[in-house]
RNA sequence: GCCGGGAUGGCGGAACGGUAGACGCAGCGGUCUUAAACACCGCGGCUCGAAAGAGCGUGCGGGUUCGAGCCCCGCUCCCGGCACCA
């Protein structure tokens, strides 16, 4: 871009942005008063991690949108407070130190200084004042609290178990943080599992909860969607087998509707009675067979062929029913951590179980009879119960399931039960870079708490903090830090060494924003009744299943515990879309990654956030184009332009009414973040100004000033004050449009025939149907194409339409 | 495999069941300029036609309707998420 000469000079964004972010910043524009609000508006967005990339165009998009919601908002009268922070712990900080050799506490600190920066150029109205960082120890001392919190309601518990384990990070991570081919989301290397002392999160206890709130949110639907399925409740039943001799097996099932058609019974190879079942005779192969199943369970290798694997055990359990002797087998495809690790297995009517008797040989019995022929492939759909005693002419799965299981229950076989897939949340990490976790371990208490008065057990400062890979964090060859006394005896103790997850830190965050300035507390009561919960959320639909769950858990479990008085942190979500460039996903090794610096130099802020919410809708995201941005920033000139025309000349009706057309078109957009569309109205509105021969009126351009604040708060600040207008453009009261204006003269009303478009009528609006059904008719080109024929109906729709009907069509 | 979302000009995208392609990018022709940039004017779905005009057009195949990009049924492909969860 040349650099403009003489009076175009001051048209330069770069200067006038640069200039008026000083001012707003020097007069505390956007810092909100929090105590003193009456109509709280609490407009949050996902805080960014630091990296060292810095800023990426994704993070720019979201918080783009999200800030012109948030000025909105303020230009509509609420007190908007919309506060930023840095996620800055975890696993992707301290491997990109590792990495360059650094140590993450240094490096965090140069981040955090280079994406403040890259935030402030923004032009948003972040409120710096309570920015949280959440490696400070002033923040993590109360992710320590709570914890802390936690587990004195019996909400974080230790257990040894099996966890996924990146043998590439060397540490622990959260099911949620394992993609779906088995890798780690982090780093990309196949996931292994591996025994470990762990604490964990009795997230589960709120699974009903977690699943009934979701009825109630104002949230994306696929947000919605996602948690649900994370969730995964199912209702069934329990089931007993009877085994001669022995106990009886107890089964899950979800089809117990089905229960005739059970030919054979699977055990998970971890199944804790697998060998008590398995015949002396069997054993051998039995043994080899749960050990070759560890194996592959360990390195993470289980879904490629399919339920075919798998080994009988020689014993039987008994039909409850039908007495018959149904086979026990073990097999990998019956997970040990889901329903009791144990299934009946009907092959007629399930994929999984048909895939395995095919595969050994076992009988298929129908008895929900459909369309499909069992023996090709299970039925897994709708039918009539078929050989099933006197539950034969049922409708499966519904009525017959609940009929099956109350004759069961009767007999006290059965027992309804609810099963949900969310697991509890393993929060320990093997890592040096994240809060530790405040327990001490006591050879005659056990795990004791650090007490709360000694918060934060802080982080030391080690050179040493790769992970051992020993299974145990680097903190652990740190004797200062391990060696300590228990906080109940007295006697000497080990400090807990694992690290929280990093999820923890921002399970919490919004509740601190408005406390950010107490050091007394986590969250202050009165700051909390004002300003939470969040009246709208925006940000990445990745975190649906993670962040987004962790955060209500935390806060359901908070308000349990008496510290909020609501359940659900957020009221409103909205997921944005995501950007791709020339069709392509932006990736480092594909080089296509957009760098937001270079386009803010080149053609500023304004032009930069325009650009981005003009490519489509915010919550489909958009493709960026390098030369698209053009419209955007010759606009923004444009509108600067016709500054220089304005004279005090009264306003013109047809400037009145575009201005009052653009006025709801961007009211009513702005809100539903339908910002594309809204753009575009702005857009078509200065072109109105700019046709418009001679002078134009100042209220053309303190309006267009007013709407384009949110949009373009720098360069609409710029045009506010050349117009003469009172600072700030973002302190007016937005402008109201008013609808009687809007109502059109005249109408273009189509002619078609047989729905073809074959004229068009100019007619005054409000043109009786009668009357356009006679206009229609002597339009010359409807006679020629008439050719003599009557219409046979006239469909009229009023200032729009007249089709005419022939015979026949 | 299951669950979402989507498919519209060269490109990004607009369209209460009622003029498909708003707005913008890129392109072409022109005006201004010594020249360029900027700005401004004009053109632009496809086919046939000199034109007037006609026919065809929103992934594919059916349907509902006076009228379908939009609603219904059946597919194809793309994107995202989940996945031996009984």
């Amino acid at each position: 871009m040349a650099i403009p000469m003489g009076e175009e000079r001051d048209d330069d964004p770069r200067t006038y942005e640069a200039r008026w972010r000083a001012r707003w910043q020097a007069d505390g524009l956007d810092r909100t008063d929090l105590d003193g609000a009456t109509r709280p508006y609490y407009n949050l967005m996902m805080f960014p991690y630091p990296s060292a990339e810095g800023l990426h165009v994704g993070n720019t998009y979201a918080y783009t949108g999200a800030d012109i919601h948030g000025r909105f908002q303020r230009l509509q009268g609420r007190d908007v407070f919309e506060p930023i922070g840095f996620d800055a712990f975890g696993i992707h900080s301290e491997n990109y130190a590792i990495q360059v050799g650094r140590h993450p506490m240094e490096l965090v600190r140069q981040n955090v200084a280079r994406f403040r920066s890259q935030l402030e150029r923004l032009g948003a109205q972040f409120d710096w004042s309570r920015a949280v960082d959440t490696t400070d120890p002033g923040y993590y001392r109360w992710t320590q609290w709570l914890f802390l919190q936690l587990w004195k309601g019996d909400l974080a518990y230790r257990a040894t178990r099996a966890v996924k384990w990146c043998p590439k990070d060397l540490t622990v991570l959260a099911d949620e943080q394992v993609l779906a081919d088995g890798t780690c989301e982090r780093c990309g290397t196949v996931v292994l599992e591996r025994e470990l002392e762990q604490w964990f999160l009795r997230i589960t206890r709120y699974a009903e909860r977690l699943l009934k709130g979701l009825d109630h949110l104002d949230w994306s639907a696929s947000t919605v969607l996602a948690q649900r399925n994370w969730i995964g409740r199912s209702e069934g039943a329990y089931l007993d087998f009877p085994v001669d001799g022995e106990a009886p097996l107890q089964v899950f099932t979800t089809r117990p509707d089905t229960i005739f058609g059970a030919t054979f019974m699977v055990l998970a190879p971890d199944h804790p009675r697998t060998l008590e079942l398995t015949d002396p005779a069997c054993r051998e192969a039995v043994v080899a067979y749960i050990e070759e199943a560890e194996r592959r369970r360990i390195a993470g290798q289980h879904a490629e062929e399919g339920p075919t694997r798998g080994v009988r055990l020689g014993r039987d359990t008994r039909h409850p029913l039908t007495g018959a002797a149904l086979p026990l087998y073990a097999a990998e495809y019956v997970l040990s951590g889901y329903g009791t690790g144990a299934i009946m297995a009907v092959p007629g009517h399930d994929e999984r179980d048909h895939a395995f008797a095919r595969a050994f040989g076992l009988p298929i019995v129908e008895v929900v009879r459909g369309a499909q022929d069992v023996d090709a492939a299970a039925h897994v759909g709708q039918g009539v119960l078929v050989n099933s005693a006197e539950f034969t002419g049922t409708i499966a799965p519904d009525p017959a399931r609940e009929r099956v299981v109350a004759a069961l229950e009767a007999r006290g076989l059965a027992r309804r039960a609810v099963q949900f897939k969310l697991r509890d949340w393993g929060i320990s990490r093997q890592r040096y870079w994240g809060p530790p976790i405040p327990a001490v371990h006591c050879p005659t208490c056990g795990a004791v708490p650090v007490p709360e008065s000694q918060l934060p057990v802080l982080l030391p400062f080690v050179e040493a903090f790769r992970p051992l890979g020993t299974g145990a964090s680097p903190l652990a060859a740190v004797p200062a830090f391990v060696n300590t006394t228990c906080p109940r005896c007295g006697e000497p103790a080990r400090r807990e060494t694992d690290v929280s997850d990093t999820f923890l830190d921002s399970s919490w965050y919004f509740l601190r924003y408005p406390s950010a300035d107490r050091e007394d507390v986590a969250f202050a009561p009165e700051a909390t009744r004002r300003w939470l919960p969040v009246d709208t959320y925006i940000g990445g639909n990745e975190h649906a299943v993670l962040h987004l769950m962790y955060a209500r858990f935390v806060s359901m479990a908070l308000h349990d515990l008496g510290w909020l008085d609501f359940e659900e942190p957020f009221v409103r979500f909205r997921a944005h879309g995501m950007i791709v460039r020339e069709g392509a996903k932006m990736s480092k090794s594909r080089g296509n990654v957009v760098n937001p610096d270079a386009y803010m130099d080149r053609f500023g802020t304004d032009a930069f956030r325009l650009y981005l919410m003009f490519m489509g809708p915010f919550d489909e995201g958009g493709d960026f184009r390098d030369q698209s941005i053009n419209g955007p920033s010759r606009f923004l000139a444009l509108c600067l332009r016709l500054q220089r025309r304005v004279a005090a000349v009264p306003e013109p009706p047809e400037l009145a009414r575009a201005r009052h057309a653009c006025i709801q078109k961007v009211t009513l957009d702005t809100p539903q973040l339908k910002y594309n569309t809204a753009i575009a109205a702005l857009m078509t509105y200065a072109k109105v100004l700019r046709d418009h021969p001679g002078p134009l009126p100042r209220a053309s351009l303190d309006t267009l000033a007013q709407l384009l604040a949110p949009y373009a708060p720098h360069t609409a600040e710029e045009l506010w004050s050349r117009l003469g207008g009172p600072y700030s453009v973002h302190r007016q009261p937005w402008p109201t449009f008013d609808p009687a204006l809007l109502i059109d003269e005249q109408a273009t009303v189509i002619v078609a025939i047989d729905g073809r478009r074959r004229d068009q009528l100019e007619v005054p609006a409000g043109t009786s149907a009668a009357e356009l059904e006679r206009l229609a008719l002597a339009l010359p080109r409807v006679v020629a194409h008439l050719a003599g024929r009557r219409p046979v109906r006239v469909v009229v729709v009023p200032d729009r339409q007249v089709n005419l009907v022939l015979p026949g069509a």
